[in-house]
DNA sequence: AGGTCTTTTTTACATTAGTAAACGGTGAAT
DNA sequence: ATTCACCGTTTACTAATGTAAAAAAGACCT
């Protein structure tokens, strides 16, 4: 269904309730676990309750948020964790007449993000360091690729 | 609390958990309200079932997600409301012998996110495109920064 | 061996969220 | 004026999660 026919199957207090509970809101990133308590548990081979037990635990140093039917891991279980999410920033120019089938053949790699921008160059990507040899690789296989600029993060100033 | 104590307050059980979570985990952003339907039921002037009469339709549509204490909006509430996420990105230059202080000037500005990279540039910003205009002239009051290159976002192929 | 810590189970109950049904009010459209 | 969609209430129940306490087992240290 188009986000545009999922509108008209909303209701005006809806909406306004979904304005409501916006502006009240705040950003945040989490990494989800779209299973229950009792599924988890049961995977785990305890007991609900000795699940619940850590689950508390964790939730007490704001490692975790739990939902009805999810788990949600935060920034900080990250860090905890030793996750290092380093990034790279990769500038590209292609030629104009390739520039669909390029665009296409980029967003198949395995990238955070990628965007399509107008200036110096046509596209950004924020590429994983790990990943960012092999990306690089396949990059220089994709038709029309005039040229890349790696710019490497060192450091994340603000995020 | 440091996240060196917090470690040393988990146990090895709960942080292999951690680990298992992360492991089956899905990364999302979300816009967090931290209020309980009964609270907010009360701050709206309904009862809590005619709220979850709501929540639900919403729900239904992956608009939110609803957890105890909390309820999430997800990206695809965000573009219902048509609120615009819409980015620009700017690559800047820095003198050597001015890096310090510029950094830290950039980092006090109204940004998403601020890298510090090696390469062509050396500092990448991530703003919204609303705050463009003011955030260049804000740039360009900065002690020590050669150039500014900036790229806009008019097309986010994956995020 | 004794002590301590951690984890687990079981039993039992509390709290928050989800659901259902019956019923009434309101405003817009036909 | 009637219909209809929407919103709300009340009552009542179910489900998922949160909490507590007692008891037992294993690991580890001294």
């Amino acid at each position: 269904m188009s986000e545009r026919e999922e509108l008209t199957k909303l209701t005006a207090k809806q909406l306004e309730l979904l304005q409501r509970l916006y502006k009240m809101s705040k950003m945040v990133r989490v990494y989800t676990v779209f299973k229950s308590q009792d599924e988890l548990a049961r995977e785990l081979g305890v007991t609900r309750q000795a699940l619940n037990i850590h689950l508390r635990r964790l939730k007490e140093f704001n490692l975790i948020r739990t939902g009805r039917g999810f788990i949600d891991l935060t920034e900080k279980a990250l860090k905890i964790l030793g996750i290092s999410t380093s990034i790279a920033i990769i500038l590209v120019r292609i030629k104009p007449e390739f520039r669909e089938t390029a665009y296409r053949r980029l967003r198949e790699l395995p990238v955070e993000k990628l965007y399509r921008v107008t200036g110096k160059v046509d596209a950004v990507m924020i590429v994983s360091q790990e990943k960012l040899k092999d990306i690089l690789d396949m990059i220089s296989k994709i038709e029309g690729i005039e040229e890349t600029i790696t710019l490497t993060v060192f450091e994340v100033l603000k995020e």
